[in-house]
DNA sequence: GCAAGGTC
């Protein structure tokens, strides 16, 4: 009898990818009752396992379970919102995943084999795990040992999947597990805290009876960086600082140099060094040199980075970034748009891609200039979340389809593919510094000369400088202008978003998909505001001479106080010098309530903040600690719960006392902000 | 009315 084996991928993409390898292409879709989105696949396949069979390959579309409290709970008055830390959690399938799950249940009938393809990952296995519960409902025979298994797999180009599907491995329980601890923990958690705050704080709260203080492991830490922001700004005191200008016209050409200290803080010290300068009367020229220089293509594009440069270049928050993105991708005209990977596979025909693009577009000369000799290998990043590729174009579109914010999203998809594609800019760069009494300083010019990558991404900025005159290595002069002047260091900007993505990356808050959700969230709560930044004033201690090119400017605002330098960046690209350009990018503000709630938990005087990222760094590592085997899902579960309801009896003690003293009429954010205080 | 994580 041949073997009857049931596959199930995590969304239909991949479900229609490996059923497309898998089947060469003898295949019957069947369309699945109630969801348009998920087709079954049937197809004859030779497994190495299990030989000659007759082959269902589905999909789910994310989780297929989802978790509440039981109904005696459901109403936000049913009992006092700390009984949710124990309160049993029912999990079932929810309307929108009936379909999909019943169509699980019939397929898994008389299936003798449980193929799991999910995402490699946690969330994957779980989801895995979840598919399993369902079939084997039904099939009790599918939980004999290697009867479920799992297909471990890191990208979907054909020779992978068909190892792939040659070594099935088993389920991994543990990850499963971690996650289902995630996934208690967040619940139990975010409602308590929920429900507490906002029955006692919204009566307070001027505007809507219906506001929602919320409270979630993501949206606080994610609300703490705005807010540490915010004080850095407020707090910041100016300091004064001197510097040498030292200016000389030659051929008729004015050239600044910076001095080699930039600035000093202590004005004796620079006067006296000034002094020196002018005694010596003349500078010698100590070194000319020209040099070929690049400016780096762009990485391949991730989750991440298009919500960076959304912001960035195309004004658009990161949430709508991401809803644009899933658009194009469910039409078929991009990638999977949820990805941590910068690098391309080598098993992609990217010329192919690039050849789809030579049909139509602002970019086609330039696609075509591709295949003519221009391409060249993209660059690798360090990122590889083995799921998906990075976020390319799969197919030309004409723009006069999309809408105009689609038409934005998809040229910048386009753009960037076809500048990893192409070559890195060239130029040459001349140095010069002089010698004037001790001090050093010296100046610099670019021409670029080949634009290469930079023609077809015009979000990256690199141009010639004036010309510098020329200058012989030994040469004396006389400058034609030496003067010392005063500035004041300038505090840093309030967070943009860019930033604010940077942030919950590099601390692991959210994932790609997730991320742009928070930022909306704590909007939506009144938590921050946003605002498009000005144009910044000329900040004093900038020292933009006119023949300085703008490659790799200093670090665009903030520059700190000489000594404590600059803002908490953790990000990989903490502060992009890319900044340059970017008036009228959003920055983020705290509201009243917003301070007040991250003031308000981080003067409680605990080890654990909620307000900081570390939280979610050791719940980061409870996971780990359950997936190696250390921990059993169970104690993390208890001992987190602990820690929180220690966390939740003080809120109470202070929620108490706010609602003791204030009348609700009169009271303000301020009042909660003083008194939690 | 609540979280965060998948996904359409």
């Amino acid at each position: 009898m041949v073997t009857k084996v049931l596959c199930v991928a995590e969304k239909p993409s991949i479900a229609k990818a490996v059923a497309n390898h898998l089947s060469g292409n003898q295949v019957i879709i069947r369309n699945v009752t109630g969801n348009v989105y998920t087709k079954n696949y049937e197809f004859h396949y030779n497994f190495a396992t299990w030989g000659n069979c007759d082959v269902v390959m589905t999909s789910v579309a994310g989780h297929l379970l989802s978790h509440d409290f039981a109904t005696q709970y459901r109403s936000w008055r049913s009992c006092d919102p700390s009984a949710l830390f124990e309160a049993t959690i029912d999990t079932f399938v929810e309307e929108g995943k009936k379909a999909i799950s019943k169509n699980i249940e019939v397929q898994a009938r008389y299936a003798q084999i449980l193929y799991i393809w999910t995402d490699c990952d946690r969330e994957g296995e779980n989801i895995g795990s979840e598919i399993r519960d369902v079939a084997t409902k039904i099939n009790r025979r599918l939980r004999d040992p290697g009867k479920t298994v799992r297909a471990r797999f890191s990208n979907i180009e054909r020779a992978h999947i068909i190892e792939a599907a040659r070594n099935p491995v088993p389920l991994d329980d543990a990850q499963a597990n971690a996650v289902a601890s995630r996934i208690e923990l967040d619940l139990r958690i975010g409602a308590s805290f929920t429900r507490n705050l906002t029955l006692s704080i919204q009566h307070m709260l001027q505007g809507e009876e219906k506001r929602v203080v919320s409270y979630g492991s993501c949206q606080f830490p994610t609300l703490g960086f705005v807010v540490e922001r915010y004080f850095r700004v407020r707090n910041f005191l100016p300091e004064p600082f001197w510097t040498i200008k030292v200016m000389h016209e030659q051929e008729g050409i004015k050239v600044n140099f910076r001095w080699a200290r930039n600035h000093l803080f202590d004005r004796m010290v620079a006067v006296i060094l000034f002094e020196r300068c002018l005694e010596a009367k003349t500078a010698k020229v100590t070194k000319v040199s020209t040099k070929p220089t690049s400016k780096w293509k762009p990485l391949p594009l991730t989750t991440v980075e298009l919500q960076k440069c959304g912001s960035r270049f195309l004004r658009m928050d990161s949430h709508r970034v991401m809803q644009l993105a899933e658009q194009l991708y469910q039409k078929g005209w991009i990638s999977y748009p949820r990805t941590e990977t910068d690098q391309f596979d080598r098993g992609m025909d990217l010329r192919a891609l690039v050849h789809k693009q030579i049909q139509g577009g602002p970019w086609r000369q330039f696609a075509q200039g591709l295949l003519n000799g221009g391409f060249s290998a993209p660059r690798n990043g360090r990122n590889n979340d083995k799921a998906h590729p990075p976020i390319h174009p799969v197919n030309f579109v004409d723009p006069s389809v999309l809408t105009h914010e689609e038409q934005r999203v998809h040229e910048f998809v386009v753009r960037r593919f076809l500048a990893c594609c192409s070559q890195d800019a060239r130029g040459s760069k001349t140095e010069i510094s002089i010698l004037y009494g001790i001090e050093m300083f010296s100046t610099s010019g670019l021409v670029v000369l080949e634009r290469n990558y930079l023609d077809v991404y015009p979000y990256d900025k690199w141009t010639s400088s004036q010309d510098l005159p020329n200058f012989r290595e030994g040469e004396v002069f006389e400058p034609t202008e030496a003067r010392i002047q005063d500035g004041r260091t300038s505090p840093p900007g309030y967070l943009t978003e860019p930033e604010l993505i940077s942030l919950m990356d590099a601390n692991g808050i959210g994932t790609d998909a997730t991320m742009a959700e928070h930022i909306a969230k704590i909007k939506e709560r009144a938590y921050v505001e946003t605002r498009p930044r000005g144009r910044q004033p000329r900040r004093d201690d900038e020292d933009v001479s006119e023949n300085e090119q703008p490659f790799e400017p200093e670090p665009a605002r903030g520059r700190g106080r000489g000594r404590a330098t600059g803002r908490g960046r953790g990000g990989r690209d903490g502060g992009n010098a890319r900044d340059g350009g970017n008036s009228g990018v959003q920055e983020f503000i705290p509201t009243t309530l917003g301070v007040a709630l991250i003031e308000g938990y981080e003067n409680m005087g605990f080890e654990i903040s909620l307000a900081k990222p570390f939280l979610r760094k050791e719940m980061e590592l409870k996971m780990k600690a359950i997936c190696e085997g250390r921990k059993t899902s169970r104690e993390v579960v208890q001992e987190t719960i602990d820690q929180y309801r220690a966390v939740y009896a003080r809120t109470q003690q202070r929620l108490d006392v706010l609602r003791a003293v204030r009348s609700p009429r009169n009271a303000s954010s301020w009042d909660i902000l003083l008194i939690v205080k």
